[in-house]
DNA sequence: TATGAATGAGTATTCATTCAT
DNA sequence: TATGAATGAATACTCATTCAT
């Protein structure tokens, strides 16, 4: 079977490609049908390929869905990761780590636009759709952030699981913005939204 | 047929019962297995009717579901209606808007994790999610509040439909932590939202 | 049960009143709707009664059916009887039959259009469809004319049973014009039907 | 998808093969059961493949059963067309046209009283049999041999329309006779039929 | 490596019929 | 006499998944 496979050497580079171009059909079938739309012959279809060969590349449906989701996600935390890095100061780290994301938005808009439905609609065998099941890991950064500069006593002193709800929440908006108009002009929504965390966390 | 006889005569009380029996039901059912595990047939279970009893009362599946997401924000607006009437400077009404809404939201849990449920993934004939067909009216006391307050100075000039936006946004954080515990304890997060969404506004 | 008190006393005024309104609507769903579309419901509906009426009265929507078709040949049959019964040569009584049947469909268009679209459509329980499941009385008359005429040696002879399907089908290719357009003029098919049907009969 | 594939390259040999089997098992329910019994899943069980397999196949009930009729009548038609085109004098042709037609039935039985039964019950989207919605192309063959005649003076002048709908119905006779027996002797009847034309449309 | 063929479990909806009143 | 309420069985159709090749 393909992943074990992989597992012990490593993926061939065809089988990326075709990954890679299952994944693309995924996004675009996504965006063009939304989430219930987006059935794995319309995602085949999308993609170029038969039907069984995403199962074979990826086990199920829900999987390939799921790696959408984590490709994109962590292609995202990738930036907002190397922005942060340059900074030292909190509020500093703070402005990078929102205005990345954001910006990562507007240059991502396909990619983020799918995952956000999917991650918005996608329910696992439990039942629990995916924005509800957010780890510790996905806001370690943010949660990070906050607490150095309440310490520093540059952020004030708030409850911060409501500090980080909030702040992804905001940033979220964004994405809702794409969602919206696949061409939204982000310029003026990033500015508000990086001027009202910035006034809702100052001392 | 049910719905022509509703328009005529308007409901009978037995009417009036099943069809919040059936709505009670379905609002079970999507908390229970969310909107994709809501089929018609586990919403029948829930209610303890037949399928067809859902159709002969609602016409067909989604226009229950409307009917749901339509009942649940309506009571939701007008919870909010009557406090904000109760008010008439701007920052009152706004602080009103927001209390009365997460009160709204902490009193009525299970209505408002279903209907955001629905409201999130449901997709209108055209694919267009309700959460994207944001009518004006919607959110247009918000609107008047906070055009009113900047017309007043005591808010500070900024794009309104950011605002709005970001103070929508901010409020359905409620929504959202009730979803992940049903249980969860609003009160820290309330005066933390309020708090922060004054702090972004006022001058 | 109504059925079984008809049979005693014979039906009351407002009784035969309802079955007439009801078989009314019957030929008005059939005819705007066709067999298929022709529902209990909407049945009911063209006839201004409850759905439960319609099955209080016939005792099944099947009855109802058989009875609009009962009713419609019934009179076709008894107009043809009148025009047969005043002519004495064979001859002048099949003229009469094919003309007295030619014109009754074009008076009752909307009955025989109704009438034929069930024969044609409906299906017994053991699945065999009225149009074939002809009893030997409903072409007596037909089968008496020809019959004679052959032994009076003013028809040819022939077959009997091809003679009564020939002459019968032929007729019935009225009702399938005036099927095909409500208001078509029948005049010139129902002189080319007579002539063509002397034509192959006349010795 | 099956019927896109097709478009593209060609039916594969086994997928005629289904397609066969599919539209045999169609016609025996149709024997069978008749038009309203033949549901998807009689048919399938009929044909001894799962429901979903005819719509893989065919994309739906409807199509797969058009298909059935498209193909008995275009036989029927062929095997028209070879005999006719053999003869060269108008009433030579419509003799070949009506002798063919009738032994056509005679050696095709289940698929034409199958065709003919779909025929005369399906209703198109728009509620027409498609009994009631002739093409001209489907009796241009027929119209021209009697024009043809007609102009020649071997066949006496009467409304072409109306001779036309004559033959057709009167070659529908064997159709019937077969409906109400498969096995029903039609040696007889066709002589009948063609001496009763001649005897119509001859000078 | 990749897929075409086939399916079974599931979907929403229709509809004639029943029954208490 | 008449009906509103309710339903169970049936309908066509969808779709993720399997499997032999």
């Amino acid at each position: 079977m393909r992943q074990e496979e992989r597992d012990r050497r490593g993926p061939t580079f065809t089988e990326t490609a075709r990954r890679e171009q299952i994944m693309r059909g995924a996004i675009d079938a996504v965006n063009e049908l939304g989430y219930h739309g987006a059935s794995l012959s319309e995602i085949a279809r999308h993609s170029g390929v038969a039907k069984s060969a995403l199962v074979y590349y990826f086990g199920s449906k829900d999987a390939l869905l799921l790696h959408v989701v984590d490709g994109v996600y962590s292609a995202l935390g990738g930036a907002i990761d190397t922005a942060v890095a340059a900074e030292r100061a909190p509020a500093d780290r703070l402005r990078a780590y929102a205005e990345s994301y954001l910006d990562h938005v507007g240059t991502h808009r396909l990619e983020l636009t799918a995952a956000s439905d999917i991650v918005v609609s996608h329910r696992g065998p439990d039942g629990v759709p995916l924005y509800l099941a957010t780890e510790d890991e996905d806001t370690a950064l943010l949660r990070a952030i906050l607490t150095s500069g309440m310490e520093a006593g540059v952020f004030r002193a708030m409850s911060l699981p409501a500090a980080v709800a909030i702040v992804e929440n905001m940033l979220d908006l964004a994405i809702t913005a794409v969602q919206r108009r696949i061409d939204a002009d982000l310029d003026t929504l990033t500015r508000e939204i990086v001027d009202f965390i910035f006034r809702g966390l100052l001392v």
